[in-house]
DNA sequence: CCGATTTGTTTATTGGTTGAATTATTTGAC
DNA sequence: GTCAAATAATTCAACCAATAAACAAATCGG
């Protein structure tokens, strides 16, 4: 995609779109690769991508290394892969029990990792965002010491976010409208930085489209925690909705007439299928007790599920939260369900998978939306390099 | 959108690109416009659009008419405008009782209109085609006397499509695996024409978004037949999902553990909502007595369409088919189920509306999806028509 | 050591947009 | 009735980016 629609194409987007194109074919390659690979995969001509090249190693988001073991004869080529002391980003995350930050280079590596543990409920929203902001300040010390530049800094929170930041309810923290942008624009550690916020299962599908292994370009994860919350990709971008509220699977209809949920409907799927519905089941939390809960919480999933798959024709369905380490216990529930109950399950299978990145995907995943910003738009990045 | 991410993007493309935005322009303005109007709107120079406009009118999908009347002093603009003699396109409907074709101008008038009643399903697939063949035959030589050159032809078929044009499952139809684009290509109305084939209401949807009174870009569209179907139109394009099988909300579950349904699951929208579930609860179909039987389907609805809202924040919901009239008996029971069961729907209201195009909607929209990739890409017809 | 081979760079050409100057056509003022 | 102002559209030189083809660099195999 070079330009929105409706905007108008001169040779400078050109360039901007070919540049993008040559960062992504480097970033995508597992191993250092020549420029004259780049050229064959891409289309583009050897001088072009010479050219296109030396602008991206010029502004820092690739380098050269040494040539990658020789295969034949001919002029040995030189390899390039992403720079790791290029723009990095800054992911962090405020959740129910902590708080958490951290700094992830150009080439998706993480670099720092700082948690908090502790309740954020009692002392409130600007409590929180002032104890993120001095978070946040400590790992852009740790990224000024590795002489990391930063392009950016995402925030996951279990909330529903505006288009322009602001928190509207985050309701397993009691919050309501809450400016985090606003009250985090001031914080030294992210003063100059542009800031997004967004919603945590968001951009933990987010993470896991960047880092799951072999993760297929339209799926839907699903956050299992206190709340379920879910975040939808399609070809391989986020569908956030028209105002950015998309994936609230939580509050599903499972059971027309049910329990009543927290936001005031009946037989919600986080009545069933939430933390607390399956610790209130079990009683003690040994193993063997959490099975009887387990089934009934797997068919609850099944059932909203199978809704999504009929609705959206996804072919892959990505368990994060509480449900990786239970998926074990949960899978047969679930298959039963979308066997049954998607329109298409004969004729092309849904594949269930528990996520790779753990508690981290949301933080992650906030950091990978930088990145993936920057690997998105370098000639941006060049053009603000430029001007520092 | 200029070019599909992963391809290199050359100063043709650019062209393209241009070309097509100088053609929406003109196509989004409700009078003739002048090439100065363009260039500012756009943001392109003057003298840019000039020359597109020369290609666009060489090519005959923009001509020159009297200026719109004058308003001050200055030489008088030219008036340019969607060319009703440029390329037109086939819209074509397999239903269960009739065949209907139509011939769309590239302004988006309807110029023919050939309807013929009859049960499909007896004859088989075979048969429906080849009768749909000879009424597309009539409608070409309709466009041929009028001199209109066909850019292609598209079919809405009420059932699964796959993205090669192949009927998976048409339900109701009681078709399985029909080659519908192979068959055609041998009709004499076809026999050159590229031919697309696509589900009903993905169709029907689309034919929404352009003539639906000022339909948002992003919204549902439920057709309500014998099945139940549903469009899924994000941010102004079609979701198909990831084999073309997204919008099957007819066999979302509304009761789990009700009726048993036609595809082996309980509780399915369609067994509480469908055209026959309503009829069979209403007995003789007065007025009076379809009342009960439609507070029932309405509930199932709003459950189903509660879940879509949930899962995919659209904000805008369009009723078709036997919903459409029906509405206003429906709206109430539909409306509280969303006000209930929809997270967000205390923070931004959902639109429920009657689709604008009544039964001719899935034929409309199929025109339309040509008239439409016409426009998105006018330099591949213009070159198109270069070499015949 | 020399030809074959592959990588990367240089150079002239081409396609397409831009900006400024130019031409065309009208209104309004004197 | 003529001229100045205003607006629309076209022409033309300059520029930017990609291309193609020729060229330079570096290695392998004999």
């Amino acid at each position: 995609m070079l330009a929105l629609p409706g905007t108008p194409v001169r040779q400078s987007s050109v360039r901007a779109h070919n540049l993008a194109l040559v960062l992504r074919q480097v970033a995508d390659s597992a191993n250092p690769i020549s420029r004259a690979t780049v050229a064959a995969a891409t289309g583009l001509t050897r001088a072009t991508v010479s050219a296109l090249v030396d602008d991206l190693v010029a502004g820092g988001l690739l380098t050269e290394l040494d040539p990658p073991p020789r295969t034949g004869a001919g002029r040995p080529a030189a390899g390039l892969a992403l720079a790791p002391d290029g723009p990095a980003a800054l992911g962090c995350e405020i959740n129910v029990d902590y708080l958490a930050a951290c700094v992830v280079d150009l080439t998706g590596a993480v670099r720092h990792r700082l948690v908090e543990h502790a309740d954020q409920r009692p002392a409130g929203a600007a409590a929180a965002l002032a104890g993120l902001g001095r978070l946040a300040a400590r790992a852009r010390a740790l990224a000024d010491a590795d002489g990391l530049p930063l392009a950016g800094a995402a925030l996951a929170v279990p909330g529903l976010v505006a288009a322009d930041g602001l928190i509207r309810v985050a309701p397993n923290l009691g919050w309501q409208d809450v400016d985090a942008p606003g009250l985090l624009r001031h914080a030294p550690g992210l003063a100059d930085l542009p800031i997004t916020v967004d919603n945590e299962a968001n951009l933990a599908a987010l993470g896991e489209l960047r880092a799951g292994g072999g993760a297929p370009d339209s799926f839907v994860y699903v956050s299992g925690e206190i709340g379920i919350g879910a975040g939808i990709v399609l070809d391989g971008a986020l569908y956030r909705g028209v105002r950015g509220w998309s994936g609230e699977i939580g509050h599903v209809t499972v059971h027309p007439g049910g329990r009543v949920c927290r936001c005031g409907a009946h037989g919600c799927l986080e009545q069933y299928a939430g933390m607390e519905a399956i610790l209130r089941e079990a009683g003690v939390p040994s193993l063997d007790q959490i099975q009887a809960p387990l089934s009934s919480a797997g068919t609850a999933l099944g059932l909203a599920l199978a809704a999504v798959v009929n609705l959206l024709d996804i072919d892959t369905i990505v368990l994060g939260g509480i449900y990786a380490p239970l998926l074990p216990w949960l899978r047969d529930h679930i298959e039963t369900e979308l066997h049954h109950r998607v329109l298409t399950a004969h004729l092309a299978p849904v594949t269930l998978r528990a996520a790779v990145l753990g508690p981290d995907a949301a933080m992650r995943g906030a950091a990978d939306a930088v990145i993936r910003s920057v690997r998105d738009d370098p000639a941006a990045w060049l053009s603000r390099a430029g001007r520092l």
